[in-house]
DNA sequence: TATAATAATGACATATTGTCATATGATTGG
DNA sequence: CCAATCATATGACAATATGTCATTATTATA
C-alpha cells in the first residue's frame, strides 16, 4: 500500500524508483537496506519518498505486487490447460517462479534478501486478509478449480489445502535461492509434499468419513 | 549463535540480558527494536553487547533456543502417551505453544513481533538445517514416530510430512496471536490441516501406486 | 607480587530515520 | 496574462542507531 501519491506519479518515474529500490534490496538483506541507498539510486529526495511510502516495507509490498498479477495469470492458464486440477496449477506455478528467479540475478537476490525476513504469506498474496485481484484467494481458486475431483467440497478444507500448497511454494523457492544448483532435489522434494497432498499421509486415511 | 563469551556468562547475568532483550523485542516490532534499549535494560555497556552477539538477530536467536529444548520434551511425551502419532502430537504440541502464549503476555508480544520478520521455520528448528538436540529433526521425527500407520517409509515423504506439519503450525500460531480473541477457530482451521495432512485432497488419492 | 590474559567500557565516527517549513511547479479562473 | 490556489518536491535537521576500538578494569597464572 504505497500511497496515493505514488500512484499518481508518472509511470517512468514509478519504474525508476521501483527499480532502484530493487536494486538496493538485492544489495543487502532487508534489515541492511537502506532508505538512503534507494533514494540516492532513484535521485529523488528524502522527503519525496516519504510523501510516496510508508516505509521500507511498503516498498517491498510494492515491489511484489507486479508479481503477484502475474502469478494470477499463470494459475488462470495452468488451470484451464489441465482441467482445473489444483495441484498441476501448483506444479505449474513453481515452473514459474524458477524461471522468473533464473532470468534475473537481481530477482533472486532480491528475493533470497526479502523472504528471508518478510511475513511470506503475505507478500505471495495467500494470506487470508490478501487478495488476488480484490477476491479472497481461496474463493478464487474455489470457483476455478475441479472440484469434483476432491474429496471435500467446504470452505475450510479448501482453505487449508490452499494454504498448505502456498506453504509448500514458498519453502520451495526458498530452497531454491538457496541452492540454485540444486534445482532437481528441490522440485522433487516439492512435488513429494504435492503428492502427500493428493493422498494424505495414513494408510487407513479417513475410512470413518 | 550467541559469541562464546556470551556462554561463559554466569547463569545469572546471561538471564539478565535475555530479559532485557525479550522486554524489548516484547515492546516493539523487530525493526524497531533498538540495541541501545536492550544494554540500558540489561545495564551492560555497549561495547559488551558486542562481544556477546553479532548483531540484533543475534540474540533472537539465542532466546528462540531455550523454548526448542523444551518443545522437543513436548513432542517426547506427546509421541509416548499416543503410541508413537505423529498428527496427535501436532495437536499436543500447538495446544502447548498456546498456553505458553497465554501464560505471559509477554511472550505473545515478543513472538508476534519476532515473528513477522523472521525466518519462522529456523526459529521453530524444522528447517532442514536446524537441528533438535543436534539430530537432523526429520531423522529425529522418524525414529520416534510409529510408522506402521503411514503409507510411505521413506526420508523423502517423511520429510515432506513432517515440513508441512511445521508450516501449519508456524500458521496457526501466527494466526492466534493475531487473532487471541479467536482461538476457537484458529485451532479449528489447524485440525482441517491436520486432517487434510491425514486423508489427502484427492478422492481418487494414490490409486494407482 | 608481577605479569599475562580476559573482559568491560564508553566515546566516537558514521549512518539512519522521519519530519517539516519552505520552495518549486501546475492549474484554474477572472 | 496574472494571480491565487493547489499539488508536489526538497533538503536541512533533530533524534537516534550502529559497530569499533583504544583504554581501563578484572582475573588468572607463574
Amino acid at each position: 500500500m504505497p500511497k496515493e501519491r505514488f500512484n499518481r506519479l508518472p509511470e517512468v518515474k514509478r519504474r525508476v524508483i521501483l527499480d532502484a529500490a530493487k536494486k538496493e534490496f538485492a544489495r543487502v538483506p532487508f534489515e541492511k537496506a537502506s532508505i538512503n541507498q534507494i533514494i540516492k539510486n532513484a535521485d529523488i529526495s528524502r522527503g519525496s519518498f516519504y510523501t510516496y511510502f510508508e516505509d521500507k516495507q511498503d516498498v517491498v509490498r510494492c515491489i511484489f505486487e507486479e508479481s503477484r498479477d502475474e502469478m494470477e495469470s499463470v494459475c488462470r492458464e495452468a488451470l484451464k490447460s489441465n482441467q482445473g486440477d489444483y495441484l498441476i496449477m501448483m506444479e505449474h506455478l513453481f515452473e514459474h517462479f524458477i524461471s522468473t528467479l533464473q532470468k534475473t540475478t537481481d530477482m533472486l537476490l532480491l528475493v533470497k534478501n526479502v523472504l528471508s525476513y518478510q511475513e511470506n504469506q503475505k507478500i505471495f498474496g495467500f494470506n487470508p486478509e490478501a487478495h488476488l485481484s480484490g477476491e479472497d484467494p481461496v474463493l478464487w481458486m474455489m470457483n476455478r478449480i475441479n472440484r469434483s475431483v476432491l474429496r471435500f467440497d467446504d470452505v475450510a478444507h479448501f482453505r487449508a489445502m490452499v494454504s498448505m500448497g502456498a506453504a509448500a511454494l514458498v519453502m520451495a523457492v526458498k530452497q531454491y535461492y538457496e541452492h540454485p544448483d540444486q534445482l532437481d532435489s528441490v522440485r522433487s522434494e516439492y512435488h513429494t509434499i504435492l503428492h502427500l497432498l493428493r493422498c494424505g499421509a495414513y494408510r487407513e486415511g479417513c475410512k470413518n468419513q
